[in-house]
DNA sequence: GTTCTGCATGTAATCGATTACACAGCCCCC
DNA sequence: GGGGGCTGTGTAATCGATTACATGCAGAAC
């Protein structure tokens, strides 16, 4: 085996300022109660050692990691690794370290135990993909007590802090910009639901539906749970059906695609025959043929909103109170995926 | 504040079971040196408390923290985001937890200090983006000495474990594609050159152009970063230039997708006035318009393949002797984006 | 009956950093 | 010149799990 260097200690830097390991300690996190000469001494050990701190001794004395878990539900998707990269950066920034779990599917109590009751993190970012309100119930609550920032589809009715998205509102202005364009026969990809929670998404699209006099046609509603093949499956039976929309609303950009690409081997050219909008502005969205028409979501902005509340919350800096809540807006982008009905 | 309720410790097992914490500890590691009926009164002890190990006190005295880091260039990247998908998933199969660094850019000295002697992380995942290989001959050695596995373009010189890609072999066969359908005038958009290191997919398609004793065009050259913005700078440049090609390499399907939106802008489309094959596979290039022809890269396959080398080193089940490197092999996938000329 | 062997368990040191408390030295004031 | 206050530093306990070593006890061997 190689034989690894001895990584220097508290003790060895105490040697070295021929100090006590104390003193270094407190040159290290309160330099303001140490004098001008022991400190210059003791930074001076520091550079010539080495030192770097042991986090698990640390963690251990103080209870905390430094380091925070985000549960996603699926990595690969391009939305949520974007919001992954923006919350990786603003942890660093704010000196913390960020675990991944991905696909917990609801499985809670396993998060619990394997990090938070082994304090491995201090704090959990929790975002949509099978968390019923029930297990962020258990999360929230006094003896399973988890610092917790959650960012969901839906607004969750327990009472913890969040960043969310105005999803409701978002998707009534969506449909409400095909029914401007003229469309009257709309259909709608309905995104995953997770919990008996109503899908916002789903909810926008029948109230502008309805407030405009529209009829929602069963027919024309298709499940997904946003990924490429479930767009696919969507275009499928929508060819199947008797008469085709003149547009559709789907809940994300990527089943977007894939309704698209499907419809094109079958003939129907978006946007000749048909409009589609999709909804987050993945990066690739602005590059597909046609470039696709979309709600834009602040991914970066999210990233970094859910990581500052949760630092805040851990470092003792939020307010005190109720947790707080912060809703963000969608923009329209208007591109080449939709267009007026003749 | 909330009071959290006292999470138990090995103490209160021991307690609870009427023994001492070292016999509650050996159950838990060793349960063969404890006896039948002292065994069974620690398990129920350990479920009526519902104890959790303290990962922080268990580092501390093992100086191992079960988490690895993964370093990516860019966790946006459809690339490595399912990369980290596999890696994490595996990880977790295995008992570790996964660490995030992103565009860490060469910083190599700030990871080592970060986690590895601060003993944040046990072993460390080292993707493509930045580090040279002075750099990871640092760590490598002896005394910064960190597990290692690297998966990179290049072919590493210092004697590290890694799992790599055909890079050189398989660009040579994507551009021999474009050369079996009769084009002669074909571009490269060529990676990031991270090192002094040459760069394989360039050589690969210089090496085949030279086999057909085709000419290598350097205004057909154009350089790239792996986004769709050099993508799209790359058709910018080739519509400025005498000439068009009939066919272009590019080395990744981001790039390419960029490219062929942008010169459709112009009236360039793919596949009928200029054929394009990318490299990876990434999940819409089946969805594009055309469907992207393409070298497909294992994704998932490096993921796990990395997680498990690295697991390996740690807990000492590698083979002794030479780091152990595995290369993968690129598959063509022949999809609407290319075409015979005419 | 004494000694030996081996198994099961307990005792106590250890990993490295933090911090309450103690104390030494100094200045100031009466 | 003695008490009070203040500043700077050291001592030692602590966080929770692991493990070398010690110990106690049962059964075997003589």
């Amino acid at each position: 085996m190689v034989t690894t260097r001895k990584v220097p200690t508290i003790q060895d830097v105490a040697r070295q300022a021929k100090v006590s390991a104390a003193t270094v300690s407190r040159v290290l996190s309160n330099p303001e109660r140490v004098s001008e000469a022991t400190r210059e001494r003791v930074t001076q050990a520091v550079r010539e050692t080495g030192y770097t701190i042991n986090q698990a001794a640390r963690s251990l004395r103080l209870r905390a990691a430094r380091t925070i878990l985000i549960a996603l539900p699926d990595i690969g998707n391009p939305f949520y690794s974007n919001v992954l990269d923006a919350v990786v950066d603003e942890a660093a920034l704010r000196g913390y370290g960020v675990l991944v779990a991905n696909r917990f599917a609801g499985d809670a109590s396993r998060l619990l135990n394997d990090y938070f009751l082994s304090s491995r993190a201090d704090g959990l970012l929790l975002f949509d993909g099978g968390v019923d309100t029930a297990l962020l119930q258990v999360l929230a609550m006094p003896d399973g007590h988890v610092p917790l920032v959650v960012s969901f589809d839906e607004v969750p009715k327990a009472d913890v802090a969040a960043v969310l998205m105005d999803n409701l509102e978002a998707a009534e202005r969506a449909t409400a910009y095909l029914i401007g364009l003229g469309h009257r026969k709309i259909g709608h990809i309905i995104g995953p639901s997770r919990n008996a929670e109503p899908n916002p998404r789903l909810i926008g699209f029948q109230n502008a539906m309805r407030r405009a006099k529209l009829e929602v046609r069963p027919e024309w509603l298709f499940p997904g749970d946003y990924s490429m093949e479930t767009g696919i499956a969507a275009a499928q039976a929508m060819l199947k059906s008797s008469e085709l929309p003149t547009a559709v609303f789907s809940a994300n950009d990527e089943m977007a695609i894939g309704l698209i690409s499907t419809l094109r081997d079958a003939g129907v050219e978006c946007p000749r025959d048909i409009s589609v909008i999709g909804f987050d502005d993945i990066t690739v969205a602005s590059q597909f043929y046609p470039r696709l028409t979309t709600m834009r979501q602040p991914r970066e902005q999210i990233g970094r909103l859910v990581t500052d509340s949760l630092i805040d919350i851990l470092e003792g800096a939020a307010a005190p109170g109720a947790p707080r809540r912060i809703i963000l807006r969608s923009d329209l982008i208007i591109r080449e995926s939709t267009r007026a009905l003749p």
